[in-house]
DNA sequence: CACTTTCGTTGGATCGATTCAAATTTTGCT
DNA sequence: AGCAAAATTTGAATCGATCCAACGAAAGTG
């Protein structure tokens, strides 16, 4: 076999079909970036060279260098990078940042990887502009790495206690007051919580003291959210059972039958988000137990599979897309003022609440 | 404002922290890319420059340029960046793809634009190792500029007539004719196709003459392995309604009134993609036409969502996430040897599909 | 003590383009 | 033709790193 189509080619350089046209590099430079600057004769003979040649145009690794800009942003998650097809919540940000992409121009990079070196690697190597970053699992450490990479970046869902990151999020606490607030006009005295995590890799019941030392502000918000609402109809919250999951089937399934496990089962259940409030809607369905009339159920979020679950669910939507958008824009127009922004959330009332029995 | 945080501050350079540190600009990289050949003292001098000048670790930009190799495969595509989140089939591809990718370290870059310049542009500037072009909609467009780019490139879907691209997909034609021969063997006779795409942007009824000038050739392959199956049973395919939609809500229902708009309905419907075999089961719902007994369905992708719907789909099952984790292998792995592979597809029997009545 | 290794460090070359001031060619006008 | 203005083209500098041959110093050997 002969160089002619595969082989041992090295790449082709702007400046070899320069050469082969008789121009200088500027000039050939030019005729693909400038096109009109330069006599069409000449823009003519360097195409025909860089056709000839196989020239796949210039290489925008060599652009990039000289540009600054990469014109991208960084999505990164510390759960793997199916999550961002997978998770409802993921799925209807992701929109939103896409859309802001799209209409930007900009593209998006996803930044995963599956051990945590990788991740480090991963941040510190990922040619993007700015970072958006998932806290979800471990997004402490992820906060970190964007930091270090010196780029803007905003997180998303921390709402971290560090003044210095931008987050754009919503007012948990007003959300999740709102919610109990639902309930307990409904008449529900009896409560249980199923809580996102407070710190990595726990599941379980929580104490009153391990709420204290929560890493996820969201988290915590959420939580006091709830309890200044049940406080103020008199409910004694430290008898409220609060189970800490990871957000999956497994350990809202195991948070559910210990809260069900006791002689005076809650009426009403506070999901900290739809995933795990949907998770107890078909466990309660297996168990025969109606939702709404034997036990309500209110989650958090908004996810669009919240409007189609049996029955739908009554929820605290936040405007997830919305803040998708924010966060490109924040990052794309990086004025150096590091902001936090609040969103308003919306309670929405469908068939998954209702007054208790009796 | 002094310089103190931010203000107008240029990077630093490596080559800053070095002069800063007293050590050559090769000394301060090995500090960062091979530490354990530098001194100690030397390496740490150097780290506490870094440090202090606020220095986030070798640009990756400048890395680049050196290594050559970007780690990180592009998926490109022509719809709105957002059908990567929103749409099954894309959904699990992209979850295949993200398993591939995680596995290998390697990262995504997902392409796209709003309009046609712009999606030029993106593809041609993208910083990616190769690509992974999602043929729906504007599919020929696409393979042509990921070709121009000379890079690794796998279609997915397109089974283009041009042997020169390579290709990952399945048996369109054995596929589709497993779909027909499960409803001729149930005793359909009547029949009407929901098609994708022949050719981009039309939709509606179309002809014999138009299938043949299909550009998407996995359209026409469907298409063949249907016919290829009724034909054997002795109907006449020329009369079989055929309606070219844009696999959306709006074109698949207009498809579905023109077909049930006529005298003698068919009993079945064989539906090129699961969405729109999905949509045809939320139209017949509502028009109280009962699936399987009045209507039998039968889509082709087994997206997840075709075993939820109500009735379960039955539909030709491609191993999706198995392409998608193969087409990133190919890009990776690129051996210069443009391969096309075709995988196996399985028919999956659920409740949309029963004997016609009478 | 002279001589070979080993270890660390240096600085120039390179990756592939863009940019821009200066040089050169064309064009326009009288 | 003569000259200024406009249009093109040139080539050096730059972007921010990595690589590597060469070199100096310290350590080991006979």
């Amino acid at each position: 076999m002969a160089s002619l189509t595969a082989g041992n080619r090295r790449p082709v350089r702007l400046a070899d079909i320069a050469k082969a046209a008789g121009v200088s590099h500027g000039t050939a430079s030019n005729v693909f970036s400038r096109p009109e600057i330069v006599r069409e004769e000449v823009r003519e003979r360097v195409k025909a060279a860089a056709e000839a040649m196989g020239y796949g145009g210039p290489d925008p690794k060599g652009r990039l260098l000289r540009a600054g800009k990469v014109n991208a942003i960084g999505v990164a998650t510390a759960e793997p990078l199916s999550y961002f097809f997978d998770d409802p919540f993921a799925r209807v940000m992701m929109a939103g940042i896409s859309q802001a992409c799209d209409a930007t121009g900009a593209g998006i990079s996803l930044v995963s990887a599956g051990n945590n070196e990788q991740l480090a690697w991963n941040i510190q190597s990922a040619l993007v502009d700015g970072f958006i970053v998932f806290c979800i699992e471990g997004g402490s450490r992820l906060v970190q790495l964007a930091r270090e990479r010196k780029l803007p970046f905003v997180a998303l869902d921390l709402a971290s206690e560090d003044g210095s990151v931008a987050t754009i999020g919503i007012d948990n606490v007003a959300g999740a007051a709102m919610a109990a607030r639902h309930l307990t006009d409904l008449g529900h005295r009896r409560f249980a919580v199923l809580a996102l995590q407070f710190v990595d890799g726990r599941t379980g019941p929580v104490s009153p003291e391990q709420v204290q030392t929560a890493v996820y502000a969201g988290t915590r918000d959420r939580l006091t959210g709830y309890f200044q609402e049940l406080s103020r109809v008199g409910v004694d919250t430290s008898k409220v059972p609060v189970y800490e999951t990871a957000n999956d089937v497994a350990s809202t399934i195991a948070a559910l039958e210990a809260i069900f496990g006791v002689a005076e089962p809650p009426t009403a259940i506070l999901a900290m988000s739809d995933r795990m409030a949907l998770v107890a809607l078909e466990w309660l369905s297996a168990r025969k137990l109606n939702v709404p009339n034997d036990v309500s159920v209110v989650g958090f979020d908004g996810v669009p599979e919240s409007a189609v679950s049996e029955p739908p669910l009554t929820t605290v939507a936040q405007p997830i897309a919305e803040i998708g958008r924010l966060a490109v824009k924040a990052i794309l127009e990086n004025d150096g003022t590091t902001n936090r922004r609040q969103l308003p959330v919306e309670l929405i009332v469908r068939a998954s609440s209702a007054p208790p029995r009796g």
